[in-house]
DNA sequence: GCGTCCAGGTCTACC
DNA sequence: GGTAGACCTGGACGC
């Protein structure tokens, strides 16, 4: 039976800017159907799954459910969670209010970046970005999704924690990260570690960095990456993308050292990560209509 | 068709 | 703490 729900939205919220803020809304077992803007998802408790599309309509968000199987505080949590719907960013736009170049930033309500529904489907997310191409990334986990996942949900840490390396290289083509994702599977799996923590964890951020640093396959990159995504955002998360488009947009071409990035950004306190990211992605925004 | 490079990096050994 | 070299994969590119 089919099922719909719906969410009231903050003031400052945008539908096309969230799903759009970055790739997430690509990698399984999301999907953005940009011609209709709806983003579907498998919904997931453990046990059970459900597909659902969520879309904007009449200035509230509508959950369309394939099912009933999942209690309604649980997709709607998780819709919340993944679409940042309570993330306070008046801050941030406090920020650059008095900056020219980023003002765009709250006039196109931007700055929520998509999620997964937990921690761990994140982490395992940003591992598959690391050191290959984007297309590489949507392989690995739409092969999570279709070979390890029930029902064409995220795989839970139990279910990566029952494969073996060779698995993870001949059917995931995860190459060198294949230990890395039956390591980290099994800590979490054991209880031995609780990447979900990390949203309420009272850490500083250095110290929650070293904490998420030491899951092999988490360097500098990943961890400030999945800072962001539960909600610090006092690291930039330098990649050879964010590099690359600084040099184009800051630099005339040419490459530069990170710590002149670094200064560049120093400004904006412990919102910096969050502003180069916005800064150096503005052309997918703005071409959405808003 | 083949070789090389590199992409939303990280780990280890060594200094 | 800084650095060199190795590491999987697969698409793009030059020849």
């Amino acid at each position: 039976m089919r099922k719909s729900l719906e969410i009231e939205i903050p003031e400052n919220f945008s539908f096309r800017a969230t799903v759009y803020s970055h790739g997430w809304s690509e990698l399984a077992p999301f999907a953005l159907d940009e011609e209709n803007w709806r983003l579907s998802y498998v919904f997931s408790d453990g046990k059970r799954s459900v597909p659902g599309v969520v879309f904007e309509e009449s200035g509230r968000l509508r959950v369309e459910l394939a099912n009933g199987s999942i209690k309604d505080e649980k997709i709607l949590a998780d819709v919340r969670h993944s679409l940042r719907l309570d993330d306070d960013l008046d801050e941030f736009y406090a920020s650059i209010a008095a900056d020219e170049q980023m003002a765009w930033m709250a006039h196109y309500r931007a700055g929520r970046l998509v999620r997964s529904p937990t921690v761990w489907e994140d982490l395992v997310k940003t591992m598959c970005t690391t050191n290959c191409s984007w297309g590489l990334t949507k392989s690995m986990v739409r092969n999570l999704v279709d070979k390890v996942g029930t029902k064409q949900a995220f795989p839970t840490a139990e279910a990566m924690a029952s494969m073996d390396e060779a698995f993870y290289r001949e059917e995931i083509r995860a190459g060198y990260r294949s230990p890395y994702f039956v390591e980290l599977a099994q800590k979490v799996a054991s209880g031995e570690l609780d990447p979900q923590s990390w949203l309420a964890t009272d850490l500083p951020t250095l110290d929650l960095k070293k904490e998420m640093k030491k899951v092999k396959g988490v360097g500098d990159y990943a961890a400030e990456n999945l800072l962001k995504l539960v909600g610090r955002y006092d690291g930039l998360a330098l990649d050879s993308f964010l590099r690359g488009q600084f040099y184009k947009t800051h630099n005339k071409e040419k490459v530069c050292p990170d710590k002149k990035i670094e200064r560049h950004y120093k400004k904006y306190g412990q919102w910096r990560g969050l502003v180069i990211w916005c800064d150096m992605t503005e052309r997918w925004i703005g071409k959405t209509t808003l």
